[in-house]
DNA sequence: ATCTTTTTCGACTCATGGGTCGAATGATCG
DNA sequence: CGATCATTCGACCCATGAGTCGAAAAAGAT
């Protein structure tokens, strides 16, 4: 049962049709992620896409089914980025809680700086039609999990101590989820600056979370 | 010049009409202002609003001059309540900056966990005319500049060691920002407790938002 | 060159929901 | 008890923008 690949010229440089319409796809949801991201998905009309891609609007609809279609797949893209990597969403089972957990933030703050992880947070779940709400919540809650999972065998095994860990890991998010609204990777600051400061800030604060704080 | 202020039957509990209407007005605000929060601004419609209340669509344009109108004394509401509060936004000037902080976080807290602020927070600005965009963005910029002042005060008199108050205090807001999407006042989870811990866990980070991290 | 399939778009449809109008109801006052 | 003002709503208008259709252009295939 093998697949009847075709032989083709030119090589891999240039694409064949497959290629080019998936590729094109592609190019539309980068822009939609942007626009989406920039102005709201609401503010944001097809024909404005449309227009910023040089092409019509039914154009659109050959590559979609949908304006929210074309949402859920930022969001899907998104979110398996972090899901589907190579390694296992909580890290490697070997690695320590504290390690594990610089890793996740590495990992959870390179997406959400990209034009999807943006989209994913800054655009609702409410735009999105009914099922496709729960697919993404669904993915959100998992890695959700993770990062409590992260906390809570970091603390066992002594390398975070950190109790609470499901309001540590809200705080967590937050922090890294607020990036999209004052970051811009064109800046002064660097991504690596940024992620750096944002780990010295969660490593330290796991310390405190728990700690109750002096009287008032 | 003193004010012709009517004699009124039945005492200070029954309401004259110009508090009744204040008094609606408020009402539907908070209602808005929990509806678009829970469901999103553009997915609520005034019809909706409306038949929450047990009142018509047109009844609301006898209070408010728009759908966005509606939504911008919602921000309106909750930025003031951090900003004209009796005490300074950044505090008493004799205090030192951590104190300061503290008072700092539970007042944004206290102000993000109601129905007002939650709409701030969740609700994005894009959906504001320009003008009134420009407003609540005027009055983000104060909060958060008080914010960086306390930190920048605080590294001044020795109470808080930050370098960057400016990321720092990114983070910070995202944490709290981040409240209205996970926590409800009527969970376990009482808000005293959330925000002692949400202090410590600021507390502790910020010295650790200037270290570098240890290395991978 | 011609036939087929893929890709594109001009010109529509149409539901939705914000916003308006004028008339009816209710309160207040002299 | 009218006269006046505040409040309410049924019925309407209408701009907007998502989504469709059928036909034309482009790209391959034979």
């Amino acid at each position: 049962m093998t697949k009847n690949v075709p032989k083709r010229a030119w090589g891999t440089a240039i694409q064949n049709r497959d290629e080019q319409f998936e590729m094109k796809r592609q190019v539309v949801l980068r822009t939609a992620a942007r626009t989406y991201s920039k102005r709201g998905f609401h503010e944001t009309t097809l024909a404005e896409i449309a227009k910023e891609l040089n092409i019509s609007k039914p154009t659109l609809y050959y590559y979609f089914r949908s304006k929210d279609d074309i949402l859920f797949e930022c969001h899907r893209i998104a979110i398996e980025a972090i899901t589907d990597d190579a390694t296992p969403l909580s890290g490697a089972a070997e690695a320590s809680g504290r390690e594990r957990l610089e890793e996740f933030l590495k990992r959870y703050v390179r997406m959400v700086v990209d034009d999807f992880g943006t989209c994913l947070v800054m655009t609702g779940i409410n735009a999105l039609e009914p099922e496709n709400q729960g697919t993404v919540v669904e993915g959100r809650r998992r890695i959700n999990n993770a990062l409590v999972e992260i906390l809570e065998d970091g603390s066992k095994d002594g390398t975070l101590k950190c109790d609470s860990p499901k309001v540590t890991a809200m705080f967590i998010f937050g922090a890294m989820n607020w990036l999209p609204q004052w970051y811009h990777s064109d800046g002064s600051l660097g991504v690596e600056e940024v992620t750096e400061r944002l780990i010295g800030f969660v490593m330290a604060g796991i310390e405190g979370s728990g700690k109750a704080s002096p009287a008032i």
